[in-house]
DNA sequence: TCTGGGGTCCTTATCCTC
DNA sequence: TCTGGAGGATAAGGACCC
């Protein structure tokens, strides 16, 4: 039987944020985008207070504006935050035990039969060290999985401690919405609703076959399977990139190539660097287009010989505009690259080279 | 109301080779 | 020569996560 903590820090980068600017604590605040309410961008985080107007994550900057007029907004800034993050994640490597960084603010810690106490101990200890060192409350989720670990630690947000032990997994699930567990978004929980499934409690006592017929073997019998609290996943503790990518929405839509042209200038610059500092050649570049009524195309070509330069990628990217349709305005490109390869691995001579 | 940017993974279609 | 299928690589789209 395994332990696991999953943490969760609470409105991260409104917390930090309220850390920078002590005269905004309490006062409704939202970060996003450029911090410009009127310019195209949505809500990264909104503070508890803000949500008070009904202000939560990815919801339209300009949405937000009107609801709360009185609002702060300010500009994501991830260099601070991922400062902070970096001080976060050294508090739980205190705890010696087995980490999985999730994104910037969550991550999740293996503390089956740990020395250090009773999980509700440990769980104590972490949420004051990381106060103690950041300033900031996090939300903490005890559990036999990940899985149930993760939905324990947003039943008492914020500031929270939830222990679910095994006996009570089926118990605590059952009367949550069926789109409180991981991979279940809004559209999945649509399917389900129609299916007159609501709940996790309807879904773990759902038909097997039904399920099956709407979502397909695999993912029908994963679905009633999170439904129940079961996972035997692993933490995750090394991870490589498979892609890297840039994109950026416009402020106005554009038809002009000439625009798009200049925006692949920077783009493949800056993968160029990301590529050359981890060390990867890219085979695959792709292409992204949004046009205004925000239908995305992409389109992709496979290079013969991986590259980490600026020069193919761009290349390859111009070569690929004129394979989408141009008779619309485009609101965003991006540019990404994938099927990358270890450069060490990709410069080693081919088996012929002795030829030469 | 008007919808970011960074990713991962899955499904489906298509092409090619054996 | 024709036909069919298996299976890999590639391409495209979409759901989802933070």
């Amino acid at each position: 039987m395994r332990t696991i903590l999953h943490i969760d820090m609470d409105a991260f980068f409104a917390g930090v944020e309220e850390l920078r600017h002590p005269e905004l604590r309490g006062k409704p605040l939202v970060v996003g985008g450029n911090g410009d309410p009127n310019t195209r961008g949505v809500v990264s985080t909104a503070n508890y207070a803000a949500r008070k107007f009904g202000i939560h994550s990815a919801m339209p900057l300009k949405e937000a504006y009107r609801r709360c007029p009185s609002c702060v907004f300010l500009p994501v800034d991830y260099a601070e935050y991922s400062r902070i993050s970096k001080e976060m994640m050294e508090v739980l490597r205190e705890f010696g035990c087995t980490i999985e960084e999730v994104g910037i603010d969550e991550a999740f810690m293996d503390i089956t039969d740990s020395p250090l106490g009773t999980p509700e101990e440990i769980g104590r200890k972490l949420k004051e060290r990381i106060k103690e060192k950041a300033g900031l409350t996090a939300s903490v989720g005890i559990a036999p999985n990940k899985l149930v670990a993760k939905i324990a630690s947003d039943l008492e947000k914020p500031d929270g401690l939830t222990i679910i032990p095994e006996d009570k997994v089926q118990w605590r699930l059952a009367p949550l919405r069926a789109d409180r567990v991981w991979g279940v978004g809004e559209v999945t929980y649509a399917r389900l609703l129609k299916m007159g499934i609501k709940t996790l409690g309807d879904l773990a006592e759902a038909d097997e076959g039904k399920l099956a017929a709407e979502f397909g073997e695999n993912w029908g019998r994963s679905l009633k399977e999170r439904a129940r609290g079961i996972d035997d996943s692993e933490l995750v503790t090394e991870w490589e990139p498979r892609s890297l990518s840039r994109e950026t929405t416009f402020e106005k839509d554009t038809a002009k190539m000439l625009e798009i042209k200049k925006e692949f200038e920077w783009m493949s610059e800056d993968l160029e660097h990301r590529l050359k500092k981890r060390n990867f050649l890219a085979r695959t570049v792709t292409v992204k287009l949004r046009y205004s009524d925000f239908t995305t195309l992409t389109r992709a070509k496979t290079m013969e010989r991986p590259t980490a330069e600026r020069e193919p990628i761009m290349r390859a990217g111009l070569g690929l505009l004129h394979k989408f349709p141009w008779e619309r305005p485009v609101r965003l490109v991006g540019l990404r690259v994938s099927n990358l390869v270890a450069a060490e691995q990709a410069q080693s001579p081919p088996p012929d080279a002795a030829l030469f």
